[in-house]
DNA sequence: GCTTGATTACTCGGATAAGCTTTGTCCGAGTTGAAACGG
DNA sequence: CCGTTTCAACTCGGACAAAGCTTATCCGAGTAATCAAGC
């Protein structure tokens, strides 16, 4: 089981974009240039992120991508649900069914006690993931590297009017 | 992110073999035909699980699989490492490490917000599936379905002496 | 100087390949039980 | 009838291929700023 690298892009990303004025958008390229990133593909990524309507994004010259909404309202989950989609890592395939005593007409992902167990699980993780927002992410590192975002914004706007 | 479908064979076979006699063996192809499983594939992931020190096998006639422990000992979390790993689905690159301002010297493995709340949420899941054991899921089953374990045990051991 | 129009550079967006993990298959090594044989 | 030897079937175990997903790249459509020309 392994999480899309483009889930790190994506979350450093979003962190970066906090901290630009919120009315100034960012090209893919000049994110990517922050991490040294391959630009398309990350421009990929923010593609995913603004059909989920956490980033929008504007054509032609001074355009780019920028935050949709404020960073408090951006959770962790939002944003790796976006990359990764909705989907539970784990998926009954109900081989339950299979068994010759299985009943076809029953609905083994509800009933199954090792689907329950590993759906327990997940939710877990969601609600930990749910639970911290981009601005918290933002605030931990202002926090503990003060003026980062400074230095940060000033990187992203450099070669702008 | 997709969880091996291993998982979830291995799971159910630990569950089926947790209702067989303790000294008793049951052959891969046998455990894969209960949900109509390949078998030798099948195969594959409980060598996992013996590797593990889950299961052990035996070679020959009246050999196969059995629990190498009591089921109160063997947790769902146990399972899911012996087929996925036991690295975390998140793994941080320490791209901070690539920004212009980035010290390589750094485990941003350790210090990297993003990465310690992906590693938050990922220990919340592990807990959960820590929690649970075999012999709690078998309980389970066996509370809904009374007559299931009994049911199994003959089907595995038909065709036996 | 101001307005208007064409132009040009810039940006996203989706279509198109390469690499790697997961999935699936196969045959060989080792072991055990049983059968045959001899005492 | 009992012990020994041979044999044959059975099982795991790892090596070998196919499929699907992730990663990466490229070029085209659209857009907005810019520049030049005319008023």
């Amino acid at each position: 089981m392994r999480m899309s690298e483009g889930v790190e892009w994506a979350l450093h990303t979003c962190a970066n974009l906090a901290w630009v004025e919120p009315g100034d958008a960012v090209p893919a390229a000049r994110l990517a240039a922050v991490f040294g990133l391959p630009a398309a593909y990350l421009n990929k990524q923010l593609q995913a992120l603004a059909r989920a309507g956490i980033l929008t994004s504007t054509s032609g010259p001074r355009g780019g991508f920028r935050l949709a909404r404020a960073p408090e309202a951006i959770s962790a989950l939002d944003v790796v649900v976006a990359i990764e989609g909705a989907e539970d890592a784990f998926r009954c395939a109900r081989i339950l069914a299979d068994s010759p005593w299985g009943d076809p007409a029953v609905d083994y992902r509800a009933t199954c006690a090792i689907s329950q167990t590993m759906r327990r699980a997940e939710l877990a993780w969601r609600r930990e993931l749910a639970g911290q927002s981009i601005a918290d992410i933002v605030g931990a590192v202002e926090r503990r590297n003060p003026g980062t975002g400074e230095r940060l914004r000033r990187w992203l706007t450099a070669a702008r009017a």
